[in-house]
DNA sequence: TCAAAATCAATCAATTTCTTTCAAACATTA
DNA sequence: TAATGTTTGAAAGAAATTGATTGATTTTGA
């Protein structure tokens, strides 16, 4: 320990120590500088009020990157398990060094979670969860298409992002539908986002969909491919074996997590 | 110990003291130098204004520039008061229902929080952090501009970042810079960023700057357009008289928060 | 649900540090 | 040398920081 510091420097240290320990208590804080519990406090209180970290009761923790995730937050909820075992599987189907692209919605979301340790991936998306997943980390770049925000995807779309597709290639393309059916082939549920969707499918050497079986012989409203368009599908063991087996007579390969 | 050095030569010296030792206390000052506390305190409050140390109720302590961590978060506290007042009075410029660019930095982060409760606005931005700031907010529309993200800014710059701008037009623009200077105009320190910010001075009818007082009579490395190109110019109170003076007297309207 | 324990916010006093003000010392220019 | 402006030191009142105390609030465990 160190002399007297001032307040400022011993709140950065508090900062520092935050961001390594997950959580810090009132009473860790008096020990390591020596100062009273009313001084601790005020300490986090002032971080507190600059937004630097979250007081909770008897301490604090350091800020969950205030990311904003609305919609998309209950329904990750559904299918949970589901959602974390593709990703999984989907996540190794990726090589250190590749370019790959990332789409929307939370079942991508998963699998790119799981790429978070890779090494010299470059990742192209239009969903803000998966930048903000990316962001910061040194060994990952990460490449944006823009376009207009949709809130209830927290996904870029529109004219600027379909631009912006024409000017990127991706070894991997990742792509969550709403429901994947025999004869309807790929439907999604928002017709404005079809044009932007079909864009993605074009970037592409190998195009991977993923889908919880909830999705697996459904439809919704807007025609976005064929299924051909797909060259793997990965979903779970629950989906329907005729199913599977009708998509891989068609020549898609089908992967079960 | 030298014999009696000017108030810069001794200032000079302290600034260096300080990157060696991580802080300096008034009493250590005295002693160093032979001289009053109402000298060291006048010696600090000078370095404090140019924004070279960081002062404390005690003493001083370096700036944190050299921190390895995510920058902008730490870099946000510097001149804190100063952006939060820039914020305030820039965003008091915008109407209800225009469309405005925020371009990347903390400043402009500022202004951008000032604007949350506006409603009717078209944000276009390609300022990770400010996307986040509006994602979610239903009475706003975000539109991202897409690029390769820069890890120490959070922002997206590049060949796709500047297509997107020629797809869009903004009523305001607002660009926070590194520096500011009668001679040298506007600067920046990192060159690959100058292409995408001269792309962005287009796109707007009126382009505001919004820099603290201790960028301006600064010159950074990469030259990004002359004083002209701005028609607004918004600092604090601190900044130097006479450059306010010079820069009105080229015609560009200065703010001061 | 209740009660004990822990934590918190609010306040006060003691100490340190800061700002302001003024006058003396010093340097600069005419 | 005289006049002017800058830098310095000293002193007094203002402000900030801290630790202790009190009573309120929240959490925990029965």
């Amino acid at each position: 320990m160190e002399t007297s510091l001032s307040n400022i420097e011993r709140q950065q240290a508090i900062l520092s120590l935050l961001q390594r320990q997950q959580r810090l208590k009132i009473a860790q804080i008096c020990e390591e500088f020596s100062i009273s519990e009313a001084t601790a406090r005020r300490d986090l209180e002032a971080l507190a009020a600059q937004g630097l970290i979250q007081r909770v009761h008897g301490g604090a923790i350091p800020l969950q990157h205030a990311t904003p995730e609305p919609p998309l937050l209950e329904r990750s909820q559904e299918q949970a398990d589901e959602k974390a075992r593709i990703g999984k599987l989907a996540a190794g189907l990726v090589q250190d060094g590749e370019t790959v692209f990332l789409g929307s919605g939370t079942t991508v979301l998963e699998v790119a979670k799981n790429l978070r340790d890779r090494k010299g991936l470059t990742i192209i998306t239009n969903s803000l969860p998966v930048i903000n997943l990316f962001a910061g980390l040194e060994t990952i770049q990460v490449v944006c298409l823009g376009g207009i925000l949709r809130n209830s995807e927290l996904s870029f779309i529109g004219h600027i992002t379909e631009q912006a597709l024409s000017e990127v290639r991706a070894d991997r393309v990742f792509l969550g539908v709403r429901a994947v059916d025999l004869e309807h082939g790929l439907t999604n549920d928002y017709l404005p986002e079809t044009m932007t969707d079909r864009a993605i499918l074009k970037i592409g050497r190998e195009v991977i969909v993923v889908a919880d079986h909830t999705k697996t012989c459904r439809v919704s409203t807007a025609f976005l491919a064929p299924l051909t368009s797909m060259h793997t599908f990965i979903t779970t063991r629950e989906a329907d074996e005729s199913f599977i087996a009708a998509l891989r007579e068609l020549g898609i390969q089908v992967l079960l997590a």
